[in-house]
DNA sequence: TTGAATACCTACCTTTTCAGTAGTATTATA
DNA sequence: TATAATACTACTGAAAAGGTAGGTATTCAA
């Protein structure tokens, strides 16, 4: 029941999209230090992001990464879905939403994993890129403030 | 970020016993012939559940196992918590709520898993073994009123 | 008091997933 | 055309998932 790192890291990639947004394209190996992880493993993630239009990217010289959309209207939960797969919480559901399991008719548990992927799900969906950047700065100026 | 199938079959084993609470001590060769899991490997996940005391058990000729306490008072995040570990949503904190990251400090992702965590331990807090059994009824009855 | 039925314990095993590396091909710009 | 970047694909080592296997200890009933 954890996300992995192919999750966080895409996150922490478009974040850094999100505040570097006015530097144009920027290559993968700006991110890659300044986020502090493998280049060559966010190579395989980027395409996720790529195919979903979430990125614009220019190869060559001078290449590199933008947001493909403005940044509240990234979700957290789009971001980590595309990356982990679907959240649904138990393997007995496809990502199309079907059940695929021989007990699924009067299964005790599966109302549980229903409401428990809306409310995963729900709670994702509130949290834009925009509001993480909005947070993170109040915090950081909230520490100057005691 | 699913659920496993220790998990899974705690529960189903411990709504099991719920629902057979007044059939005295039964044998985990009947829990796992009824709920279709390998009894060999219930037998791994039993002891998890036995030392939180949510388990009565009896040893010898007709033992088995029993509900140790009142199936109201057993909680789906107790039973999963036991069986998984801790549910934080990522592996960045320890049980005990310790951030266990070098980049703690101004980590802007950070506010969101702990909200994640919060959304998915209420949830999970606020329903019982017997929440789920009536659930189960009702929905049962509910097929013959069409 | 013995045999069968049960829980308890520990080691082992196979498959899948995680978290990357490595190498090559392709593309855009100066 | 040299160079700096992305794009693509294969491979790999370690860990976790999901069990099996085999033995020991305990209890009850006949």
């Amino acid at each position: 029941m954890k996300i992995s790192t192919k999750g966080r890291y895409a996150l922490r990639m478009l974040i850094d999209l999100a505040e570097h947004k006015n530097d144009g394209f920027i290559a993968l190996k700006t991110i890659a230090d300044r986020q502090d992880i493998s280049k060559k493993y966010l190579e395989q993630i980027v395409p996720i992001l790529n195919r979903a239009g979430i990125l614009l990217t220019n190869r060559g010289f001078q290449g590199g990464y933008q947001l493909g959309r403005d940044a509240d209207k990234i979700t957290v939960r789009e971001i980590l879905t595309l990356t982990e797969g679907d959240l649904f919480p138990v393997s007995c559901m496809t990502p199309g939403g079907e059940v695929n399991c021989d007990r699924k008719i009067d299964c005790p548990t599966l109302p549980i994993w229903l409401g428990l992927n809306k409310v995963i799900n729900e709670y994702l969906d509130s949290i834009s890129l925009q509001d993480i950047i909005i947070q993170s700065n109040e915090h950081f100026s909230g520490d100057y403030m005691i």
